[in-house]
DNA sequence: CAGAATCCGCATGGATACTG
DNA sequence: CAGTATCCATGCGGATTCTG
């Protein structure tokens, strides 16, 4: 196997075990690398990570089959869905049915862990949406800058 | 340079100009892929990006000096630091304000742009937080399964 | 202090071939 | 169809060294 993910079930000291909202308004965000060895960071890279973030937006809407699930996300190679799909099987938030048919079927669907991931995930794609224009002209700006001061060298 | 991020302009045929509200309860998610020689994707990417998330989130409170922000993220090398804020700064999400003194002090902050980015990160952050058990709990699971067919095999 | 530049290991991920 | 297994290119990112 590929993944460096150590077995230890270590999941460390829990700052806050409840629901997860009680937390004030200024949290410690050095939290994050502090716990590196944890849970936190890497489970932000899986769910930001590119192709999860793409299966569970489609998955969101249906039940989809591997095949399908291929088409759909298309830059895809067959091995990247499977090891992404592994890895949210692992983590809950995909369910995995295997169908002992003759043409092998396996359907995936969302956890109910998974479908809570739905807002967050939404809200992301949107902003990144809806700020594209201001984001390209940042960049042609700063491109631009660069290349003035450049020649001013 | 290493990264490969083409200076194309081209800012592709945006579907859905406006406010990016306006996009309905099913607008096509395969348009990340579909748009992917686009900027949607890419900016994903970017703001989903490990140390950006850090940088973004770190910032969010107040304005850094570079040592600083390398000290509170502290995983991160000098150089990572300095290319996730030069692509944040691209990207018009961090203002770079640089001191002619002569010990040299450059401070970064949140732009307007970047500070938009605050509750869709703080969601995301906040998920991971208040899952990670379920997550766990889900991992061990998963393997003692896996360990488990294994053995039966 | 804040970086730029260089070298380089190693994991990410694509392409291909094989299996149940 | 739904994978697994292998080989291999590339690029991410760490460590180090050198400037203004």
């Amino acid at each position: 196997m590929e993944e460096g993910t150590s077995k230890s079930p270590s999941h460390c000291a829990d700052t806050d075990t409840g629901t997860g909202t009680g937390a004030g308004p200024d949290y410690d965000i050095s939290q994050w690398d502090v716990r590196e060895g944890c849970e936190v960071r890497q489970i932000l890279d899986r769910v930001a990570d590119k192709w999860s973030l793409l299966a569970i937006a489609h998955l969101e809407r249906r039940t989809l089959r591997f095949s399908e699930l291929r088409r759909l996300i298309e830059g895809i190679s067959q091995r990247m869905l499977t090891v992404t799909l592994r890895q949210l099987e692992r983590d809950g938030l995909v369910r995995r049915t295997v169908y002992p048919v003759v043409p092998p079927r396996v359907e995936y669907e969302l956890t109910e862990l998974g479908a809570t991931l739905h807002t967050t995930i939404r809200s992301l794609v949107d902003w990144t949406e809806s700020h594209q224009q201001e984001i390209a002209k940042a960049r042609s700006d700063y491109d631009a800058r660069q290349s003035q001061e450049v020649s001013a060298s």
